[in-house]
DNA sequence: TATTGTTATACTCTATAACTATA
DNA sequence: TATAGTTATAGAGTATAACAATA
């Protein structure tokens, strides 16, 4: 398949970590021109259907008490809606307004984008797949 | 190469999307046990020489003011000292102490240990450099 | 009693602007 | 004047603990 030079482990790593620092800059950009920060992006990204609060803070790892904040400004940004389910009036449902949908249409165009596949030949990305499951089985 | 089937670009951006989630958590977990913040660990990898607070920021692409308050910790800790330079008392060297040396030890130990890589052939390792570094050039 | 969500608190990181010391 | 670094300030995200409302 590949009889160039063999790169370190520490290479490898040093690769993959300037991957993630670069999209993660180029991601924090993108959405800063919607006015989104990362985390309330990935809270829209995570609105495809409504959610409890709980169920938020599950899906991201974080405490429930962040999703509060987080909510707090997407709400007052006219993104989301706290709608309190009539069954289980403890719950209160997330879901998106008009607005809130098209802003994640937005983010999520943004996510899909990845620059550096642009250029690269339907063969080569599909390597690349396949090789990221096989370390993301692996990674906990 | 390889004749599956092929996947669309939002799903490869998925996939590295939840590489780069989970290989984030993993390393702030494990620099966690040392009692670093992952600014705090990047911070001590850059010192590989002694630098003055605005080159560090430079590396870092951060405002200086936030490398002031990162070193506070870091030197509260005992991991770094600020120098003076004599030639220009302007500058402040951050240099590492002893154990600013062994904690960097450590960091790079785990930065290095990408933990989905180690099942992987040589050849595939390759494979990944490769096809990472196609895939870096073409990212801003 | 247990669950859901909020509030209070505290800490880190981030940027901007104003400041001090030095060149 | 210009540069290096700090401080003041403000906002966002994070976790923990205490709390109110509901089940």
């Amino acid at each position: 398949m590949n009889d160039g030079p063999r790169p370190t482990q520490e290479q490898i790593a040093g690769q993959i970590g300037e991957m993630n620092r670069r999209l993660l800059a180029y991601f924090e950009s993108k959405v800063a021109e919607l006015g989104l920060t990362m985390p309330q992006a990935e809270l829209l990204m995570v609105l495809e259907t409504a959610l409890p609060m709980h169920e938020i803070a599950g899906k991201r790892h974080c405490d429930a008490s962040n999703v509060t904040g987080i909510v707090d400004r997407l709400e007052a940004r006219g993104l989301v809606e706290r709608r309190v389910r009539p069954n289980d009036r403890r719950i209160k449902e997330i879901v998106l307004t008009e607005e809130g949908e098209r802003a994640r249409r937005r983010v999520d165009g943004i996510l899909s984008e990845v620059p550096g596949l642009s250029r690269m030949s339907e063969a080569e990305r599909t390597d690349l797949f396949d090789l990221l499951a096989r370390a993301l089985a692996d990674t906990p």
